[in-house]
DNA sequence: CTGTTAGCGCATTCAG
DNA sequence: CTGAATGCGCTAACAG
């Protein structure tokens, strides 16, 4: 910098005041500045800069290492969106999400001097670090979290997307519609199963034991295994798209057709569900405009600490969409038909 | 620090030690000083130290928006290699890898101050970009691109791959081996295009013209949609998993069965492979070993900026895991079979 | 083994 | 509209 000023004969500060895009200065200096600056190819110092001003226009993202599409769209979208909004962006992916885990992830973040921390795809004990975190100050913005169980929350309104899938199923006159859940300690997994009860619950039906996965294919696999020898069940709601492709997997395997014997949602719209056999039918999520609004609830935690936004704001509708996955059950039991 | 300093009876300079894990220093100060930053939960601030030490212990990581599998997890591994190497690592991803995305990329990530860079997913304009960076000064490993092209280089072995996923086709006595290949402006799809051609040649069998998707579901369920009329053509390899999917899916669609009447062989081995109708034959990569790798060779480059590595370490060995879609052709039309 | 003295590169007072 | 001083929090020399 030292070297520009001298280049640009002027001094220090007035370089200072180019770079920050102050408006008192006279368009000729500027100029002598700027030209300067290109021919020395300066760069500000950032270290140097957030050491003065206390800011570093940093901020953390925490995801998991484990790779659902889900959580790491997200974490995409959010690296995306923070850029956009002019900060530099470290991540931290972690194991699991155990407490530990996540608050020493929390703690590397801190110790780089983040002015704010993403937390991507929370469980109950992420969420507990991340409660703790807000009250020592740090703003912490939790992704798919639990609405009430952190202050600042963006996310898919995962019970609407779950009534959503069961509503579908129900209008095509199904009565027995399993849900395959995601692991409960998932925030995300119980709003599903919420929806799916809540759905079953207004229609007036039995609300059969719901079944517990672990997100991967495998644990749809292994479920559908037993799922394939209830002949009553002609629905099943997956919590995630992975499972549902396990489940699909066992079906076939047993020889009973889909949709014709039993229908089959998902959750997710991954970008191979259209090209499962059958072209699975599911609940799209919108990832980029999660990844937007979270940054925009962070910069206003960061900013201003206050009172968080209007509850409307922080989800994200989701859209059902119709494939050859789902059809009318074979032989209509009516029943709860309203 | 001043405060802990004060605390703890000694001077600045003696906690800065202290912090610094530095070897002279009395035992019983060390503790008095350790016990000070306990109790004032004093945590250092890392601009400051950059700012004197010109080491921001921060690396960059570039990689694509898309969020295909295998550079979405190497992605990951590299970030948690990067961590427990004792770096911050910032991301950013770039909606495609033109030259220009990455090389603003680039200028975000220099602005940070980060020691070295790793981009991720290399095709031949980013390659550009990488080239000119390290010419500039600051290091940059690229994973999966070309060894040829750029200096510090860390990847999968591609064409040993697809010479494994060929070699097993033509094992099972295929002859008419059609290659679906990723878009061969990407080095990995190159890398997998002339393997598969190695095979075909060293087996002495001519080679077909290989088709061209992009990686996703739905272009292999496109190119499928031709390939089906081809009645001669008993064997696919995919250059990637999502292809091959689409591909199973059009060949199911079409009524030809796999692997009865035409086998698949798949590159990635995504966490759903075993769980396609059928389970996926194809190539299994260590992620994990790429993004160990990628950041060893980081710090070298970092350090040393010298001569590289031994090239036998840049390539990280892929395996074959064979499952049920394939098998031997129907009619063994005996031809080319040693 | 420990304290003292400088200065990293910048933004922020305050004067001109 | 611009320049001169001051200090952010820390580490790197030196002294002692």
């Amino acid at each position: 910098m030292a070297d520009v000023a001298r280049l640009a004969g002027v001094s220090h500060q007035t370089v200072s005041r180019v770079i920050n895009g102050q408006s008192n200065l006279r368009p000729a200096t500027r100029l002598r500045v700027e030209e300067a600056i290109k021919q020395l190819g300066y760069r500000p110092n950032s270290a140097a800069r957030a050491l003065v001003t206390r800011r570093s226009a940093t901020i953390g993202v925490i995801g998991s290492k484990s790779g659902f599409w889900g959580p790491s769209s997200i974490h995409r979208t959010v690296q995306a969106a923070g850029r956009e909004a002019g900060y530099f962006v470290s991540s931290v992916n972690v194991p699991d999400l155990t407490r530990a885990a996540v608050a020493d992830a929390v703690d590397h973040l801190r110790d780089q001097g983040v002015e704010g921390i993403v937390l991507i795809a929370a469980n109950d004990e992420a969420l507990d670090v991340a409660r703790a975190q807000e009250a020592v100050g740090i703003p912490v913005v939790v992704v798919e979290g639990s609405l009430y169980q952190a202050r600042w929350t963006v996310g898919v309104d995962q019970a609407a997307g779950a009534e959503l899938a069961t509503q579908h199923l129900l209008g095509l006159g199904h009565t027995e519609i399993v849900h395959v859940a995601g692991p409960l300690a998932w925030t995300e997994a119980r709003a599903r199963l919420q929806g799916w009860q809540n759905a079953m619950h207004a229609a007036g039906l039995r609300i059969a034991p719901h079944l517990e996965g672990d997100w991967t294919a495998e644990s749809g696999y292994r479920l559908g295994g037993d799922l394939v020898r209830r002949t009553d069940v002609t629905a099943v709601f997956a919590a995630n798209d992975q499972m549902a492709l396990g489940l699909l997997r066992a079906l076939w395997e047993a020889g009973r057709s889909v949709p014709g014997d039993v229908s089959v949602v998902g959750f997710d719209d991954i970008p191979e569900a259209g090209f499962l056999i059958p072209p699975l039918t599911t609940v799209r999520q919108d990832f980029a405009e999660v990844g937007h609004r979270a940054i925009e609830m962070l910069r206003a935690a960061i900013a201003d600490g206050g009172p968080d936004g209007d509850v409307p704001d922080r989800l994200v509708q989701p859209e059902l969409v119709v494939r050859a996955s789902t059809a009318a059950p074979r032989r209509s039991k009516r029943k709860a038909k309203a």
